[in-house]
DNA sequence: GTAAGTACGTACAAAAAGGTTAGTGTGATG
DNA sequence: CATCACACTAACCTTTTTGTACGTACTTAC
């Protein structure tokens, strides 16, 4: 899917910009979408959720450090954009299941393995991160 | 006040969500490196780069809205975090090329099928979305 | 000589994200 | 009988992010 050489021409490039979808147009719907699965909460959530159903305060726990408005927001995005599915129990305590959509697996399964990558290499960055500062203060 | 004691109690349940990475854990800085991928600038850059090797200001109109200050604190992120490599050309009117590293790239290929994935499923959600404000009207 | 382009840095303002606290209503647990 | 757990919501406040406007040092084009 290469060939496509760093163009110059605004139009051709714009052209080939707006061809692979909408997320380069600058007001645009998808973007509001893409920043729903790609927000830190968003990610941990749909990372969790792969492994199944779970209730909103069983996520809570597995997710260290998000609060209860965040993660009542979050998983509210997740499931207008149609990735998550909530069930209501209507019982007296009350009790809400939350499930991946088919969608919802798909997109989780990139978003896992995105941040399995990045987690794998950040001992690479880390060591990049601290060489990087020393040459900064060798420098000065 | 809790989570603090999170270190010996949750320790276990930690551990098992832990497996596959630090991301779980409530103040890591392999979140840093993922946010700084997974903004909307940062993907945006990611994947424009994918085609090649930019400037700056090619970047820049590529990634539609994009302002000159958020593009610089995107690169530098980027470069921080060894995604991409800057090269400077010392010549008068600036000249500075951005290239993605090996790193780079695997993360950007990642990032990219995940964009085309939302960007493809997106009128499916649109749908979704406008279906679920109807009935919501309806119910009212 | 005036304007535009290049690749940023900086100061300030606006907006968004996120945290904290409190409250809901019942039911089980101590 | 007092507290906790559940699954949130609302109000309020702080922190972080992002945008805007401007400056730089120089060159090329008009």
């Amino acid at each position: 899917m290469d060939g496509m050489s760093a163009s110059s021409d605004q139009s051709a490039s714009l052209a080939s910009a707006l061809q692979r979808g909408a997320l380069f147009a600058a007001n645009c719907p998808s973007r509001t979408v893409f920043k729903h699965v790609t927000s830190l909460w968003g990610v941990l959530v749909l990372i969790v959720l792969l492994a199944g159903t779970h209730r909103f305060s069983e996520i809570r726990r597995k997710v260290n450090g998000v609060s209860e408005k965040m993660l009542a927001q979050t998983l509210q995005n997740l499931e207008a954009d149609g990735f998550v599915l909530r069930k209501v129990y209507p019982v007296v305590p009350p009790h809400v299941e939350y499930t991946l959509t088919a969608l919802g697996e798909e997109t989780a399964r990139h978003v896992n393995a995105l941040a399995e990558l990045i987690e794998r290499s950040y001992p690479q960055i880390a060591a990049l991160q601290n060489a990087q500062q020393a040459s900064e203060s060798a420098s000065r």
